[in-house]
DNA sequence: CGTTTCCGGGG
DNA sequence: GTGTACGGAAACG
């Protein structure tokens, strides 16, 4: 095979199948979860491993004397063999022992000899000396196993649980209730007798039971790392109760290093340990599916929230009788109604398990490739997470030494571009974009890190995105819903994710070890090109640019055209860029409001308004505002202007006589100061005073309110609704202050849609009539351009050179 | 008005 | 095993 050497870069090379979960010690022993293929049957293996290093030099171990010898001599007991790599990276020691601890403790040693000081840990001695990984990654790099060769995701067994609490603190609230979710799809409740300590942890103690019981490979939840983990081992250990969740080894939860979490240097002391820490067990892997939501929408940006209900609602997986209860009112409410709080959490299990599903194939697919345990590839950023693990197994694998870290010469990292040629509102609109930009140019470019002297990273990128085509086309050949589809589809994910940060890679600093800033620079240098050429071309073609960012382009096409003419100018355009570089039609739509860069509304010929920006998806917003800006914008793409200032009248009007109610005025925010700490701090913030002005000196960090201003300035606290309860609703709000905030921030999205006169005349206030008559029928939305492309003089696109 | 601080998730 | 990035909104000076 042509790419044999490059596949097991990609893949690695030893074809075990249904690895679900492996975990290393560090004296040498490995155990290796697998479900057999066929009947699906657990089983796990005892083997064994050498534990390894790699070195800059063998000084430290010069000690051992005649305990060091060549690996060419073969292993010993107590000895540690060494092997030179060939090539000129920095790393170029493998040394290897029967036992990890031995062979660390060997190599402390000696540096403390040398040194002349105690040196407690191998990191002390830098990057540049020593790379050092987890034991099941030595395992995994060494053996060329990977996890879930020939499983689908559905031969899983995957539970979820969800844990409802008093409160958010694990000092002072209990766990009271936890939802599971079996292996079969099956939910139900487990509660606590009672609000004693025993009965707490009686409670623990059926949790671990039913783990055992199901023993699923993989278990969880949205915010499992964040939140329950962190929140059970805490009561776990105030109550006494060993959380023997594992399938091997001595029970309880072990603390692995955080890759998200804690922001240092700010925040309160202490006040995110919650947050710090991640568990780990052997022979089961923790899956947090709001890791993988985040790693969704930093591609398509499109949720609403990062939390398990909004982003369920969103991609369709809520059943309309989803139970919801305000978190602060759960514990309250299952005093009163226990079976809606029990219908909750089945729900909430119920909703993670669909969410894993649906966007945690990606990580899995990860797994399949990169050697490390499927959980961290689930949190890891996709750069040092799983590029480099697979490019050190490369490297080791060719027997070749490996560059360290090394920090950048100083020159600065040059971005991408983005024009925002006009403003305002345009019909018969396109967009055009290049598919995976960054990794076509490196590749037709061959722009790689310097110091890859194997070019294993253009190789990896060459192979992922030749495989990536060919598993879209296995997945659409597949019947829709089928477990073929789902796997080529998640696969085609992961690739994805890959290819695109190979660029973020290059471009790191001195944070990743092949990091190339001149050829990160290149990459974007050829970017801005392209995107130029792509502009100028298409103006030539005579459609009207609206907005180009790094690798799309909107325009506008004269009236009169139809879809097969917008199609032929993209290709046209397409025909003229280098072989790899692939402008695509991307959509069309009616009408696109273009505010700012990176900002703007569709409308597509038919379907929902589609709005991209934080102008235009604030999740803090207020809802009157944010129904106001959707109805608004519908009339205007629609080029009705007069609707326009209906839904403006009409939102104002509603204000002025409070008919609309104190809920849709209310921001949702979250207290994340404790009374003490606000106090202390001198800058006053509206929902802290209404937590004072309501008569509330007590809350705990983490409470959710709705605020809002109440007449006179008064900051207030809404209640809670109560299910079916409208009579509370105070109506108390601050109407003119809402009326501003309306003309100011909601109505000001679509101050470059009008002329000036006309947005005075739209927005003005319907309770002091202007002078003029109205002429809105006669008003039309504006387009405004703000520059043009460079036509002539500009260099005439790419360089002549560059192509074929 | 420009600058600084805070936010994102879980009960 | 270390990091989020980033852009908006509200409060401060």
């Amino acid at each position: 095979m042509a790419h044999a050497r490059e596949d097991e870069w990609l893949w690695g090379w030893d074809p075990t199948p249904g690895i679900v979960s492996v975990w290393a010690e560090p004296d040498g022993r490995a155990f290796v979860w697998r479900r057999l293929p066929g009947s699906g049957a657990l089983v796990r293996e005892d083997v064994r491993f050498r534990p390894w290093l790699l070195l800059a030099s063998l000084e430290n171990l010069t000690h051992l004397g005649a305990r060091l010898r060549p690996e060419h001599e073969g292993p010993a007991p107590h000895r540690v063999t060494w092997q030179e790599l060939e090539g000129p990276g920095a790393l170029r020691y493998v040394v290897r022992a029967d036992d990890g601890r031995m062979l660390a403790t060997a190599v402390l040693q000696g540096a403390a000899r040398r040194l002349g000081h105690p040196v407690g840990n191998l990191r002390e001695l830098g990057a540049h000396a020593v790379l050092s990984l987890p034991p099941e990654e030595q395992y995994l790099v060494a053996s060329g196993r990977t996890y879930f060769r020939d499983l689908g995701f559905d031969d899983l067994r995957r539970m979820q649980f969800d844990l409802e609490t008093t409160g958010l603190e694990p000092q002072h609230d209990r766990i009271f209730l936890v939802a599971i979710r079996d292996a079969d799809g099956k939910t139900d409740t487990l509660e606590a007798h009672g609000d004693s300590d025993a009965a707490e942890a009686d409670l623990l103690q059926r949790l671990v039971a039913r783990v055992r019981a199901i023993d699923p490979d993989v278990i969880e939840n949205h915010n499992l790392h964040g939140f329950d983990l962190p929140f059970l081992a805490h009561r776990a250990r105030l109550l006494g109760v060993t959380l023997a969740l594992g399938r091997a080894g001595t029970p309880g939860l072990r603390q692995r290093p955080a890759a998200r979490g804690a922001a240092p240097g700010r925040g309160g002391p202490g006040h995110d340990a919650m947050r710090r820490a991640r568990y780990t067990v052997p022979g089961r892997e923790f899956i947090d599916t709001l890791d993988a939501v985040r790693r969704h929408d930093f591609s398509t940006r499109e949720l609403p929230g990062h939390g398990l209900k909004a982003v369920a609602q969103h991609l369709g997986l809520s059943s309309p009788e989803r139970e919801h209860i305000p978190g602060a009112q759960v514990y309250e409410v299952f005093g009163s109604n226990p079976e809606r709080v029990r219908r909750y959490a089945r729900d909430d299990v119920t909703e993670a398990a669909g969410l894993a599903r649906m966007l945690g194939g990606a990580a899995f697919a990860l797994a399949r490739m990169a050697p490390r345990r499927y959980e961290r590839l689930a949190d890891a950023g996709p750069a040092t997470g799983v590029i480099d693990p697979m490019l050190v197994r490369a490297y080791l694998r060719e027997g070749a030494a490996l560059p360290a870290h090394e920090p950048g010469d100083g020159t600065p990292h040059s971005g991408a571009a983005l024009h925002l040629f006009a403003t305002g509102v345009a019909r018969h609109v396109v967009k055009a974009d290049v598919a995976s930009l960054y990794p076509s140019l490196m590749r037709e470019y061959r722009i790689g890190p310097k110091r890859d002297r194997l070019g294993a990273m253009l190789a990896l990128v060459d192979r992922l995105v030749e495989q990536r085509l060919a598993a879209k086309a296995r997945a659409r050949a597949a019947p829709s819903g089928s477990p073929e589809r789902y796997t080529n589809e998640a696969l085609s994910a992961a690739m994805k994710i890959v290819v695109n940060s190979a660029y973020g890679y290059l471009g790191a600093g001195g944070l990743t070890r092949f990091a190339d800033v001149h050829a990160a620079n290149e990459v974007t240098r050829r970017g801005r090109e392209v995107l130029r050429l792509i502009c100028n071309e298409l103006a030539r073609r005579g459609v009207t640019l609206l907005e180009a960012d790094t690798d799309g382009v909107y325009f506008s096409v004269p009236d009169g055209w139809g879809e097969a003419d917008e199609r032929r100018v993209v290709s046209e355009v397409a025909e003229l860029l280098p072989p790899k570089v692939r402008l695509e039609f991307d959509g069309r739509y009616a009408a696109m409001l273009s505010h700012e860069p990176k900002n703007y509304a569709l409308q597509p010929y038919d379907g929902a308004l589609i709005l991209r920006g934080v102008a235009f998806r604030s999740s803090r917003a207020e809802p009157f505002g944010e129904d106001f800006l959707r109805r608004a914008l519908r009339c205007l793409l629609a080029g009705d202007i007069p609707g326009v200032r209906g839904a403006y009248v009409e939102t104002v009007t509603a204000l002025r006589r409070r008919t609309l109610p104190t809920l849709s005025v209310a921001a949702h925010v979250r207290l994340t100061k404790t009374p003490e700490q606000y106090l202390a701090a001198r800058r006053r913030e509206l929902p802290y005073e209404a937590m004072l002005a309501s008569g509330q000196k007590h809350w705990a960090s983490g409470e959710q309110v709705r605020v809002y201003r109440a007449v006179g300035g008064r900051a207030a606290l809404l209640p809670e609704p109560e299910a079916g309860d409208n009579g509370g609703d105070p109506r108390d709000y601050d109407a003119e202050f809402y009326a501003r905030q309306l003309r100011e921030t909601f109505a000001a999205r679509l101050v470059r849609a009008l002329a000036p006169e006309d947005f005075a005349e739209v927005f003005a206030d319907p309770e002091q009539p202007s002078l003029f008559a109205p002429s809105l029928a006669n008003a039309r939305p504006i387009l405004t351009v703000l520059r043009e492309p460079e036509t002539e003089g500009e260099p005439p696109g790419l360089s002549a050179d560059n192509f074929p």
